[in-house]
RNA sequence: CGGGAUGUAGCGCAGUCCGGUUAGCGCACCUGCUUUGGGAGCAGGGGGUCACAGGUUCGAAUCCUGUUAUCCCGACCA
């Protein structure tokens, strides 16, 4: 069970390799059998469900219903809106067949060639097209108006290379599919998703993001506008955390999608769609571990306290259990939710490290020498100081710890990625910090498509976004040397 | 699909160049005793189709040929 991590320092080549390696050692997803697709343990499933839960009622707390949609998607629906399919043919897993049969040879079964599909199916890498295939049915008037949906599901993308969570073949997501009447109120409710990822990722997660609009190069294929949150990684790359996407009447038009207006004229629905996936658990643990595992934010960590028994003998196990399970019941009615782990099997050297690892915000100690003074020893995982306390009073100083811990991570990363945004005005400056600083280089842009290939190219860096409060700003691009309006964030990515 | 590398116990590896005892080490696992306030110690034990197939040889983890899988670097991408 011992675990260890490589002791990397992580601004260097070899974080990937410890970022494998934590997601594996403390539990929370691996490799699995198939290709390019991952396993989500219990642990780092426990955590998927706390953002889940939060997400989700949020979503319900702006008015979003769940739904839910087919897995599989008919080729012809599929090729409907045209930037759509160019941007993800390229990555579909395709069902061509629906039977297997006993080899012929007697090893094993085959498919069946007579079982071929008249139509081949598309396993979904996003629902757009099934969805608007379906909305074309529930909409006729503008009294059907706005459909506010979500779906919880699972998508399939052929990504070439995989890495835990932050890219594999399928993983897990919220969809939300939305129709409105107007144009005005479609980027509206983009606008509102957008800002509701942001409240999530920085309230819950901790991690400070730049929201803004992605370059037309970047955008979604079938948007007229994609909204993103950006996180940057302690290794100074940036993470795209979190899109929404003003449609247009795009995919209105490509499945005929019309409704009756108060004036009686047709009129094509305006869309949007936004989605988060389980790559915000590949933010969180990046965004905020350190050498001893993982840090978790108290509101999405499935152990807020875990309590450690010290001991020698069954009687003093048996004495400090009991006294945990006072304050236990006590925690547990403040809503805090604990984990005594009386086992006897490893030592609590052993069981603190193993907690450090898996990120759990608070531990307690409680061994015979404080059951003489009244006293307990506490640590937090963020700062790892130890202190040793009053017994008196511990349930309600532990709500207020746990607080100023989810407070204490969010602004360290904050201090951090601001730190790490760098206001550039000349080429061979923007090459150098690239390369020898990292993190987000805020430029002027001249909002070409050319350059921003021609700076991908050179450098591999690419434009997250066009900050949402970006300042109008005269300049000139860092590359092409033309005039610029505003500075845009680039950085090298994930 | 290009370039590079690697398949030896559950995991991580040595051994391969230069063929030769019963294939080895660390971690994990099992048993016992002692331990227990920061990843325990000692003793004993179990676990192998050396990726697969063929070839060379008295003899192959080691040499040759083919196959296959995985990983890394590109292209692709939430």
């Amino acid at each position: 069970m011992a675990v260890e991590l490589k002791d990397l320092t992580r601004s260097e080549e070899n974080y990937s390799q410890w970022y494998n390696d934590l997601v594996v050692k403390a539990g929370l997803a691996e490799n699995s059998a198939v290709r390019g697709c991952m396993v989500i343990k219990p642990y780092g499933y426990a955590i998927w469900e706390k953002m889940h839960d939060a997400l989700d009622k949020m979503f319900k707390q702006t008015g979003h219903q769940n739904a839910y949609f087919p897995l599989f998607i008919p080729k012809s629906y599929f090729s409907k809106e045209a930037h759509h399919v160019e941007g993800f043919a390229k990555e579909c897993a395709v069902v061509t067949h629906y039977r297997l049969k006993n080899a012929p040879d007697g090893n094993g079964v085959v498919v069946d060639p007579a079982a071929k599909l008249e139509e081949e199916l598309i396993v979904r890498p996003t629902s757009e097209t099934i969805i608007w295939n379906t909305y074309k049915g529930w909409i006729t008037s503008y009294r059907d108006l706005p459909i506010l949906c979500n779906q919880w599901a699972n998508v399939v993308r052929w990504e070439m290379r995989t890495r835990l969570f932050l890219r594999t073949a399928e993983f897990l997501w919220q969809e939300g599919h939305t129709a409105h009447a107007t144009r005005e109120e479609a980027i509206a409710e983009a606008t509102k998703m957008i800002g509701v990822y942001k409240t999530f990722a920085e309230e819950y997660m901790g991690v400070p993001v730049v929201v803004g609009h992605k370059s037309p190069n970047e955008r979604f294929a079938g948007a007229e506008d994609t909204l993103t949150i950006e996180a940057l990684m302690q290794d100074g790359k940036a993470l795209q955390s979190g899109t929404s996407h003003f449609l247009g009447q795009n995919f209105a038009k490509a499945f005929d999608v019309q409704f009756t207006n108060k004036e009686g004229k047709l009129e094509y629905v305006w869309a949007t769609s936004w989605g988060v996936s389980t790559r915000l658990m590949g933010a969180l643990i990046m965004a905020h571990s350190d050498n001893n595992g993982l840090v978790l934010p108290p509101k999405l960590a499935p152990i807020q306290v875990v309590m450690i028994p010290i001991y020698r003998g069954e009687e003093q196990r048996q004495q400090a259990v009991a006294r945990f399970e006072e304050i236990a019941r006590e925690l547990e009615s403040k809503g805090v939710s604990v984990k005594i782990d009386a086992r006897d099997n490893v030592r609590s050297g052993f069981k603190f490290a193993e907690y450090e690892l898996k990120g759990v915000p608070v531990r307690l100690a409680l061994g015979p020498r404080d059951l003489e003074n009244g006293t307990i020893e506490l640590v937090r995982r963020d700062t790892l100081e130890k202190q040793t306390v009053q017994q008196e009073g511990l349930v309600d100083s532990i709500v207020a710890l746990l607080d100023e811990i989810q407070h204490n991570i969010f602004h360290k990363a904050l201090a951090y990625r601001d730190s790490m945004i760098t206001r550039v005005d000349t080429w061979d400056e923007f090459v150098e910090t690239l390369n020898t600083k990292g993190g987000f280089i805020s430029a002027h842009w001249d909002g070409t498509v050319e350059t921003e290939v021609a700076i991908k190219e050179a450098t591999k860096a690419t434009i997250r976004c066009i900050p949402l409060d970006a300042e109008p700003e005269e300049g000139k691009c860092i590359y092409s040397g033309k005039p610029s309006h505003c500075r845009v964030l680039f950085a090298r990515s994930y």
